[in-house]
DNA sequence: TTGACAATTGAGTATATATTCACTTATAAT
DNA sequence: ATTATAAGTGAATATATACTCAATTGTCAA
């Protein structure tokens, strides 16, 4: 029995090139962090919140205008956003405007763009 | 019952800001693919596989090994990979060399690892 | 041809989550 | 104070999906 079937159910077929890529691993928090960015990314009612927001800071009507979708859905996702470092506010009254919180969303959507296009 | 009862269940606030981005808004299925390109990559084991490929083509052993997984996840998850037009792969004998379709994964995952850093 | 093994696949299960609905909170206006 | 309204929230439901297990496929070697 060789030291991998503990890891997991399979042989190693190069041993070589597993040890490199594992040296390389980051650490398991920082993959975590990173899935959890794109996960959030990663929904097409967010995908469109956030284009919008990168045109213009709005409220959570306006939002739900631009998206034809219910204000307690939209208010959801934007916790979830807000929660996540994603998009900050303001508020105003009894509105609160939405808007990106730094342009990393806007620099990985053009590349998903990018991406996409591609494909085609 | 103004016409944005028909849309949703608020009053709009700022019907020119409103306007202005709906004007500006990508197709639906823009949305979709781009929403669909960041859930996948937005999963834990496929953002580890996806930086793991970046460093060296694989076959499935090594990278279930490199990721500690049963070889059956690591092709489950490859399959989806492999369908979205992320990585594809190369046949030898019995084996099956997964690689990067393209540079745009490796670049938005730097935009990705900014942000996160950008957070602490 | 037979056995071994890399990889794939389908079904089943457990978990996560997007939206709706009803209700609450916070703020402004009368 | 009372009413109206923007926004937030908790519970419930429906849907999606990650992993496991068992079985199958494709390829190489004896």
């Amino acid at each position: 029995m060789s030291k991998n079937e503990f890891i997991c159910d399979c042989n190693v077929i190069h041993q070589d090139v597993v040890n490199n890529t594992m040296q390389n691993m980051l650490e398991a928090d920082t993959f975590n962090k990173l899935a959890e960015f794109f996960k959030i990314i990663g929904d097409t009612t967010r995908t469109k919140i956030l284009f919008a927001l990168d045109q213009n800071e709005m409220c959570v009507c306006d939002i739900a205008n631009v998206l034809g979708m219910s204000k307690s859905s939209i208010s959801h996702q934007l916790g979830t956003l807000r929660r996540s470092g994603i998009v900050k506010c303001r508020k105003v009254g009894k509105e609160v405007f939405y808007m990106l919180d730094d342009d990393h969303v806007k620099k990985v959507f053009e590349i998903g763009i990018e991406h996409i296009e591609h494909k085609k």
